[in-house]
DNA sequence: TGAAATATGTCAATAACACTGACATAAACC
DNA sequence: GGTTTATGTCAGTGTTATTGACATATTTCA
């Protein structure tokens, strides 16, 4: 990332860098919230769809993969339940899953009219090489101590999160889940995110 | 969300229900974050597409008057980056929102080669009304006692959550971040989704 | 048993959103 | 004045999704 923001904003950005994001009073305590997990979840995706190219696979076929790999069993409906999207949709990718034997159909034994959805070897492989570096990110989010992760709120002032009470610190869980997504970033592009998500609370104050 | 898993589930998920999701020794700590991720962005976005959908507009849409409207005076290369897509796209869906009012462009005035984008009174609306129902959702997520968001860990055993320590409660954040995302889940869904990754949990018990 | 409902599959057309590659213009930089 | 930068645009393509219609096998139930 490459967001020239000492070139184009406002300038006086300096010492910003590693402070607490910081919600004015005229915001809502999810605002920051909302671009968090547009960010974590761009970067949460990048991952696997790296690998995926390798084997000519998008997202879609990931999400089909995933849930049959952990959900062994599954039956169509199920799974279009979960991924919301229509079974001209679903179909097409489970066609390439199957046809490259990453994926198995059994007819269901109590109702013969349904098809239960296994993993082959080599699908569970794939699903394994690809929650990998999920997990990792996760792992990682929720470990690492520079990543502010490990300062949860210590349960003082339970008493929701719903007014604009403008405070940085621990306040029922803002904290953690914020730092958790903001832990989820891509380390070289947390400091851009920051930069960026400052720049806002500075506009605004 | 219509699930049928007292039906096609083994058939002995009773009490379950309002248990907490409980990993077993076998997987890592953040693989049930990696589904509740998906649940939770899944439904997250799914707000906002029902609004758009009465202007015409799409996600792209709501990407780029999001971020005009938090960060009035973005570049062109600033935008890019943030949403990591090419110009091409990007020009797809910032004529259809300039033609119809919501952005507006103006020359830079450091550098007149840079279009400063900012939002029209329309654009601020619409934005307005965007984020409002996403903050609900995000807001609803952090307060709502009956979420579980409260349980936040008490900083009792900060150290790291990578080992499969298989415990359900407090540690170091793992909580509190899952518990965000499941409460970020449609509500009416979030027995759904328990139910599943229950099936998950007993099965590789 | 036979009609209705269910689970799945498939054909065809379309749309939203993204990509690559190539090329053009204006302004800034040196 | 030549190079780089910021932006815009044309053309073609791919992935993922949609709607609508229809077909098949199986189960359910009256």
């Amino acid at each position: 990332m490459t967001l020239p923001a000492t070139e184009n904003a406002p300038a006086e950005n300096t010492a910003v860098e590693n402070a607490a994001i910081e919600s004015p009073a005229t915001e809502s305590p999810g605002d920051d919230l909302i671009e968090l997990l547009f960010f974590a979840y761009r970067d949460f995706v990048g991952d696997p769809d790296r690998i995926l190219a390798q084997y000519g696979f998008g997202r879609a076929h990931h999400r089909v993969l995933h849930f049959v790999d952990r959900y062994p069993g599954l039956t169509i409906a199920e799974l279009l339940d979960i991924l919301r999207i229509t079974k001209q949709s679903l179909n097409r990718v489970l066609k390439d899953l199957i046809e490259q034997d990453y994926i198995v159909q059994k007819t269901g034994t109590s109702d013969r009219r349904q098809r239960l959805l296994f993993c082959t070897e080599r699908g569970t492989a794939l699903a394994g090489d690809l929650i990998r570096v999920q997990t990792r990110r996760v792992t990682r989010a929720l470990a690492d101590p520079e990543d502010g992760i490990l300062e949860v709120g210590t349960s003082e002032d339970k008493s929701s999160a719903s007014g604009a009470s403008s405070g940085k610190s621990s306040e029922g869980g803002t904290v953690s889940a914020q730092n958790f997504l903001l832990a989820m970033i891509e380390p070289e592009e947390r400091a851009t995110v920051r930069r960026l998500m400052a720049r806002r609370a500075r506009s605004a104050a």
